[in-house]
DNA sequence: CATGTCTATGTCAGAAACTGACATCACTAT
DNA sequence: ATAGTGATGTCAGTTTCTGACATAGACATG
């Protein structure tokens, strides 16, 4: 037993999102979120940085980083980079399979707000970052990484916004495929 | 003769370069930048949405995606999208050539500062957008063109960094031909 | 059992980023 | 002249975020 209701992180997480689901993140103050969780508005800020932070927690984006060079770093050697990468991509994807009304929820939150899609485009930042150091250490040299990472980065978000969007509830794998296909009819060129 | 100094957007925009370069974007106010400029914080907010706004004034910014959709517009129809992307990309990036030092200090400025790289993301995540339309417009898919103008921007990311890094001189657009070949071969796939 | 340390939180004051409402004053058109 | 326009100033207020210090339960140790 502590001294206060367990979890406050989580029911700050919680009560955060609700409230930008109601009535958007620049008409909620981070008073009104620590409020409905129960806390100060100062323990708002020792666990998040900042307001934003509050809708990108690490169990959720550092776990599916880690899926993702995981998968990387453990597929087979003979596999060209690009193709070791969509293993990674599906691996990382395939956990949202089954949240697939959270992930749209919070799609549409994000999607509301510009401060919200910047936030959402450095994540995927260091996601790339990461995925860049894992194939160097594949091998692969410093440019061709980068270039790599960043376009299977690009892959995924195109992906997965398809996925959001679908109404025919294909699965997120399914999509990665496509999108990395295409991907490769696209740079083909003439 | 008006009320006041001319230029005093301009003023501001150059005092913010100066500020920022001296001791940092966290490490300088708005009110420090107004007072340099010879203007109000009231004023500053008039002229730029929040405090990171004024390091990406639309001159810069819009008159280059002008530039990039207007150039992948106007390329000749039998070139296949992703040629007619690298068009317009060395397009935008031919304005810099002659401003090495001065992009170099900027780039400075943006990669010391999450909260800036954030900003210069969604402005680019902007140039994506435009340039999806642009190749839809050319007669592409929306899958297809999307993915096309994501994985152009990234090129073009690629490219300046390496440019900006570079210490022999090679001029933009070259690297960005020298990054969208590599990024054909990387997608080629095994 | 007493005592001390650790950790999560509360309390408070304050800086800095931003916003809305209203005033001012040169310039411009009628 | 007079009225209107546009860029700025003034000022009060909200919201985000930070630093310093206090508090209370959990836990260990003697």
């Amino acid at each position: 037993m502590t001294r206060w209701e367990a979890d406050g992180r989580g029911r700050l997480e919680r009560a955060a999102f609700e409230l930008f689901s109601e009535r958007g993140f620049d008409n909620t103050t981070v008073a009104e979120i620590a409020q409905r969780a129960g806390v100060t508005e100062r323990t708002f800020f020792r666990h998040f940085a900042d307001k934003r932070e509050v809708l990108f927690p690490p169990e959720g984006s550092l776990h599916l980083q880690e899926l993702l060079v995981g998968a990387v770093a453990g597929a087979h050697a003979s596999l060209a980079p690009i193709d070791a990468v969509a293993a990674g991509l599906e691996a990382a994807g395939a956990p949202f399979q089954e949240h697939r009304d959270n992930a749209r929820r919070r799609a549409a939150i994000i999607a509301a707000t510009p401060e919200l899609r910047e936030r959402e485009l450095i994540k995927l930042g260091a996601w790339s970052t990461a995925l860049c150091d894992t194939l160097q250490r594949r091998g692969l040299s410093a440019a061709a990484a980068r270039l790599t990472a960043e376009v299977a980065i690009a892959v995924f978000r195109i992906a997965f916004d398809r996925w959001i969007e679908d109404t025919n509830d294909r699965d997120f794998p399914q999509l990665i495929r496509e999108s990395l296909a295409q991907l490769k009819a696209v740079t083909a060129g003439a």
